[in-house]
RNA sequence: GCCCAGAUGGCGGAAUCGGUAGACGCGCUGGUCUCAAACACCAGUGGGGUAACUCCCAUCCCGGUUCGACCCCGGGUCUGGGUACCA
């Protein structure tokens, strides 16, 4: 009987659906353990060969688990709100909810044929009212949240508006979006309006006026991991700067907590790097200036306390609010002109034009350390959305404020002793500190009401500061260290400043100007939102007489002509209803895409539950995920999102952990493989890659499924296209080979290898070993069929060990023999640490020695073949079940081998009688020779010098040091 | 620019603690079977010299530590990824 594959997986797949073999439910008499992937976006192009890696690296290790006794949560599902179904529906007028439905089954047709082990019964959908219920709930009550920063959680905001009413902004910390002050009377005073517009400045989702990364091309804004070099990630289109009213999510305050975090959790280290750098924190202190000639003030952030003698200017940001109070009359005119230039440039612009630009404000602020006036300039090169939006510049000991100072003729003050600041800026933060403080500098003229920190000739007394603020600051002969925190420590003492800790880390911009995503549960009421009742959701998504914004520039939800709030009736009524009385407005944005994907682990744990995200119950037993898998290109978008967002959630009490992914894997990219033809220019003809080099050619990609180990099949070949119908070749050997070259999986190249065409021809169990076998999961790596064979080959072998080519059943009660039993145990110890540590690549090179060790040995033991295919069962589980049931036609109760028990090693088995030591002589290896395994040193050491070849090497000397490494070498120094 | 990861045959990749390279698979070469091809099976396969045991050279480059280094340390080259005026 021969491997039949294409039947046994067939008959394999059907018993899984009608058993529910993966159907998982609570069971407090198990541990359990909770496997995730990342779901997919089902787009139209179907799956590649690429995207089931991930699934079937997780699928071998849930199953393993199981195997192991624990009981596994292995969901799937979809992130069915996007961009390309709506784009497409903008072009074809077919609605996204359609063609989304149909790529999904397209998804679940393919998977299916893969033999996953998913229960297919907790399925999520992003896009479905059922689920999006929750997404929608998450953000009310994000809405109805501050953040807390003495308690460090989120709290409602009722307990704000109580403080509000007693104290005012009084003892507060909090997290928020610019610090306000009042008191409870002037809070009691404002009106119902000012009060909730004072509310956005604490809630965790607010509403928010923000620069924006607009992209006029699509439409909408972005996310900053949205936009990849200054165009959009998807679509590639550019992207400007814009001031825009947007749902925020104050990520933010949680940046601590998610820096934190960061240590509890079993990740990469380099994923790690990449969140702490995306976040990052960095500490200093945010000093005030003065501004000369008036009662203003400005505050500026800074690391580098300790160069505060060095500043000899000061840069603000163009969006700055600053900008406008500190400009003068008479620069007005050509600051007005930066500013428009600035603002024309598209993010992409200013990366590519990385020119000094800036201009001259007009106005001065004081050094509170020096009290020299320095002037006050305006330049694209700081960033209103970081620190306070202005700067104090010391181009002596930064390069970007050197380049500036440079272009603008402005002084540099070196603050490092022998650092050379003649050709660039000396940025590193080692040496010892000179000229703090130092003579006023010629052309900084001192401020007007500050005491002179002139030091005369040698005399090195104190500069005196400004009046009341006592002792001078001393910073020479410091390390730079040293006089960071000497600085700090006087600012924070003298009281003109504060120590700081700032992130990089922004709020999420959660407003999206798109038809295909969750509606906001919001309307509007004389301009503020507001909540519509909790009880009422899911607000379900309107129908649309078209995709694209309104013509007033409206998002395409102005298009939905029953898109109002019927605060009475509770429910969606017609536009035309509107009274700003009972009926109002619905927002008219939709939430982004990393809405829905934020808190989907959770949703799984209780997928049908209408009352709740999920229940108390599954949320104490599921816990969170132990082990999650997908790619690393989510490392600074949904892997933030979705830990921020569950740290909300876990302090309302509805996650139990505070991390959602315990372990994570990110599996590597499976590459294309193209192949090339190369056409001699101006003919029709082809020459094989080993001749190419005789003629002017083009090389051209050619569709890799019609070339077989780079030869290419020149009737396929003229077949493929109309115009190679004729097409003439020049052949090597016979055979036209092609060149090749690793790229992107895509079709324009030609190089996309389907799973399904894998499966028909080599079943599924080939191609999910295949997959494996290719590399390190982590890796990536390029897809390459022509190896498959191999794989192949050693199920068919394995397949040979229970039918002969007779067909004969070949296994019998016949006793393990100790050759075989050595052989199994030396496996299932290999196999089981490889999968602990996904190294699933050798452990399919065992399976395959191993099983050539049992055809060697003529096996027929049925006590070793059951072992073998429980091991090999979360790896090619349709054949394991068929193995297992003709295993188990003597009679016993046939089970899945899902549930086979995972074997443990027995140590016996392995034990060698004797060990191969090489002995070397002064390092250099020269034989081996046996002994038994329980020589001792002395005896091993004896033996050495006593044997005639080791005499050979020695020659009379007497040797210096013998060293005997246990089990494997001698080396014997002469 | 900064941060992170990596570099091993013709190819994908092995090598647990530093233990004397190249597991396993592909490809290639030769053989068996066949009228022939495919499949299958057997043998060989890092490079170089030799009739041969054996020897020499080989894990990106240079240097170091060590009896011994793909592995540890210092310097450099290249490749991939992240990030980009974050003060």
């Amino acid at each position: 009987m021969e491997y039949n594959f294409r039947e046994i997986e067939k008959k394999w797949q059907q018993r899984w659906v009608e058993q529910k073999t993966y159907k998982v439910a609570e069971d407090d008499t198990k541990k359990k353990f909770y496997v995730l992937n990342m779901f997919p976006y089902p787009s139209g192009a179907g799956l590649h060969v690429g995207h089931p890696l991930g699934y079937i690296a997780s699928d071998i290790y849930a199953r393993y688990k199981r195997q192991q006794g624990f009981n596994v949560l292995n969901p799937m599902g979809y992130d069915a709100y996007g961009l390309p179904a709506e784009q497409y529906a903008i072009q074809t007028g077919q609605h996204p909810a359609v063609t989304t439905e149909a790529n999904i089954n397209r998804y679940r047709e393919q998977l299916d044929k893969i033999g996953f082990s998913f229960d297919w019964d907790r399925e999520v959908r992003t896009c479905e009212p059922g689920y999006y219920h929750w997404t929608q709930w998450a953000f009310q009550q994000m809405f109805g949240s501050f953040y807390c920063n003495s308690c460090q959680k989120a709290q409602p905001i009722s307990k704000l508006v109580e403080h509000f009413a007693q104290k005012g902004t009084e003892g507060l910390d909090v997290a928020q979006s610019e610090e306000l002050n009042f008191t409870a009377d002037e809070w009691n005073a404002m009106t119902e309006k000012e009060q909730q517009e004072t509310l956005m400045n604490y809630r965790i989702a607010y509403l928010g006026e923000t620069m924006v990364n607009w992209c006029p091309a699509l439409g909408t804004v972005l996310a900053n991991d949205e936009v990849v070099d200054g165009v959009s990630e998807r679509g590639g289109f550019p992207v400007v700067q814009k001031k825009m009213r947007q749902w925020c999510l104050r990520v933010s305050a949680y940046a601590q907590r998610l820096l934190d975090g960061l240590d509890k959790i079993d990740w990469t280290e380099s994923l790690k790097e990449t969140q702490k750098n995306w976040i990052g924190r960095s500490e200093g202190a945010e000093v005030q200036f003065r501004v000369k000639d008036s009662d203003m003030e400005f505050t500026i952030f800074t690391t580098r306390a300790d160069t505060m003698f060095g500043v000899t200017f000061m840069v603000l940001a163009p969006e700055s609010e600053l900008v406008a109070q500190l400009t003068t009359a008479e620069q007005k005119e050509e600051v007005e002109a930066y500013l428009d230039r600035t603002k024309k440039r598209t993010e992409r612009e200013r990366i590519a034009d990385r020119k000094v630009t800036g201009v001259f404000s007009g106005s001065y602020a004081i050094n509170p350390f020096t009290g020299e006036a320095v002037p006050i300039w305006i330049s694209d090169y700081v960033l209103a959305g970081y620190g306070t939006g202005a700067i104090m510049a010391v181009p002596a000991h930064d390069s970007r404020d050197y380049a500036f100072a440079k272009h603008f003729g402005l002084p540099i003050i070196p603050l490092v002793e022998g650092c050379d600041v003649s050709e660039e800026s000396f940025d590193a933060k080692e040496g010892i500190v000179c000229n703090s403080p130092r003579r006023p500098h010629p052309s900084l003229p001192q401020g007007e009401g500050v005491k002179t920190s002139a030091i005369d000739g040698q005399n090195n007394s104190l500069p005196s500061l400004a009046e009341g603020q006592g002792e001078g600051l001393v910073l020479n002969g410091l390390t730079i260290k040293e006089a960071i925190a000497a600085t700090k420590k006087y600012v924070k003492e003298h009281g003109l400043g504060r120590v700081k800790v700032n992130f990089r880390l922004r709020d999420a911009i959660f407003s999206r100007q798109r038809y295909w995503g969750e509606p906001f549960p919001v309307y509007y009421k004389d301009g503020m939102p507001y909540m519509i009742d909790s009880s009422k959701l899911p607000l379900e998504l309107p129908e649309v007489s078209k995709f694209l914004p309104t013509e007033t520039g409206e998002p395409p939800l102005g298009n939905a002509t029953k898109w109002a709030w019927d605060v009475q009736k509770g429910e969606v009524v017609d536009n035309t209803l509107i009274d700003n009385v009972n009926v109002f407005p619905l927002e008219l944005n939709t939430m982004p895409g990393f809405a829905g994907s934020s808190a989907y682990y959770l949703r799984y744990m209780d997928p049908q539950n209408d009352n709740a995200l999920l229940s108390q119950k599954a949320a104490g037993y599921w816990q969170n995920v132990d082990l999650y898998v997908g790619g690393t290109e989510h490392a600074t978008g949904h892997l933030i999102y979705s830990r921020f967002w569950n740290k909300f959630l876990y302090d309302l009490g509805v996650s139990m952990k505070d991390e959602p992914f315990q372990k994570l894997v990110n599996q590597g990219m499976i590459q294309g493989r193209s192949n090339f033809v190369y056409r001699i220019k101006d003919t029709n003809t082809f020459v094989s890659h080993g001749l190419k080099g005789q003629y002017d050619v083009t090389p051209l990609h050619v569709d890799v499924n019609i070339v077989s180990a780079d030869v290419l099949d020149v009737e396929a070949f003229k077949a493929w296209r109309p115009e190679y119908n004729d097409a003439e070749f020049i052949l090597e050997d016979g055979k036209y080979i092609c060149g090749w070259a690793v790229e992107k999986m895509s079709k324009s190249m030609f190089n996309v290898v389907n799973p399904d065409m894998i499966v028909e021809k080599y079943g599924a169990d080939t191609l999910r070993m295949y997959e494996m076998f290719l590399g390190p999961v982590e890796q990536s790596k390029p897809w390459d069929t022509n190896g498959i064979d191999g794989v192949h080959r050693f199920l068919k072998k394995l397949w040979g060990l229970f039918y002969s080519r007779t067909d004969e059943y070949l296994p019998t009660d016949v006793p393990a023999t100790k050759e075989e039993l050595k052989c199994i145990h030396k496996l299932i110890k290999k196999v089981t640490g490889d999968i602990e540590t996904f190294s699933y690549n050798t452990s399919i090179s065992a399976f395959m020695i191993c099983v050539n060790e049992l055809i060697q040995l003529k096996c027929r033991s049925t006590e070793v073949l059951r072992l073998l295919t429980t091991l090999i069962a979360p790896f090619a589980p349709h054949l394991a079940e068929e193995l297992w049931e003709m295993l188990h036609s003597d009679g016993l109760p046939v089970t899945s081998v899902c549930d086979a028990k995972w074997p443990e090693y027995n140590e016996s088995y392995l034990v060698e009688d004797t060990v191969k030591y090489t002995i070397s002589f002064n390092g250099k290896a020269r034989f081996t020779l046996d002994f038994p395994a329980d020589a001792d040193n002395a005896t091993i050491e004896s033996t050495v010098m006593a044997d005639e070849q080791s005499q050979k090497w020695i020659e009379g000397k007497t040797p210096k040091k013998v060293i005997i490494v246990p089990k494997k070498i001698v080396n014997i120094v002469l």
